[in-house]
DNA sequence: CATATCTCAGGTGCACTGAAATTT
DNA sequence: CAAATTTCAGTGAACCTGAGATAT
């Protein structure tokens, strides 16, 4: 093959790895990621509500009350977005913020009778979301594939 | 269980469903897509380069010149973002871009000498990042990671 | 004093929109 | 004229940094 012919035409590269574009797993991730994000957050904004109000509200069902600095850690939500998402819950009665008299350096977030409300609406959108993103795999496949992204997400939460 | 306790205990619904958080496929995609970019971006960087390049770069040699249109559809890149990426490799003498002769709408966009050079290196780098990205997987199990990914981003692509 | 928490102000990269200029 | 292509200006949400205020 001339100089000439590779400069505008698929080389042996293209043959042996053909649609390496496609393959790439850090593409696959991130436009699908993508696309899940788009789903989740339109179907979440019919229910008046935002990906980060329910990770908040389930975490303190899960979990229990907790100062914002432990819903960062349980949400992944940055601690200075943390503050925006609380007012908007607050707002809502959905949460109530107060100082922990332990430690007046902390709040302490505790999900109210309304948000146990929304929270329980919200489980249910996200299911049928959920149904909706995964449609094409069975149910076992859907196992599959939430065990496999489960142990590369350790895997690096762990291994920084 | 007392209005009171619901408040601030985890309840029935946390036993039925522990780790909701965790087990969310949109939240564990959208988790592994970060860390997955984060890795990808800071490989990439290190061979002063990015992940759109590659996408150019791979998309000219795998099929052929194009336009930026073109180029657009097939690397996912939006047309407006296309502009300053195809600035910076021609900056970087790593593509040429010239006008179409038959539609002179258009510009041609082509690979270089040096691009398919970049374009072999930036191969080895990502497969190496790629070896890390997915390191807790056999290789059985990472074929079929990316299975289920483009099954998914196949179905979301063309049922949108 | 050093440290922890909350808050705000901002920076960056990405996905996306809308519109102008040119050409078909 | 309608439609396609490139380009630019700008929005919005996500992720992240740094610094100030308050408390331990």
């Amino acid at each position: 093959m001339t100089r000439a012919q590779a400069a505008d035409t698929p080389d042996d590269g293209a043959l042996k790895t053909p649609d390496r574009l496609r393959r790439r797993a850090s593409r696959l991730l991130s436009q699908l990621s993508t696309r899940s994000d788009k789903l989740i957050t339109e179907g979440l904004a019919r229910a008046d509500a935002r990906k980060w109000h329910y990770a908040v509200l389930a975490s303190l069902q899960d979990y229990g009350p907790g100062s914002q600095a432990t819903l960062s850690e349980r949400t992944g939500i940055y601690r200075s977005d943390m503050v925006g998402v609380l007012n908007e819950l607050t707002e809502r009665d959905l949460v109530a913020r107060a100082p922990d008299p332990d430690d007046r350096r902390r709040n302490i977030i505790t999900i109210s009778t309304r948000g146990r409300r929304h929270l329980h609406r919200l489980d249910q959108v996200l299911d049928d979301l959920h149904d909706e993103l995964l449609a094409p795999l069975d149910p076992a496949e859907r196992d599959q594939f939430v065990q496999l992204l489960t142990r590369l997400l350790d895997h690096h939460t762990r291994t920084p």
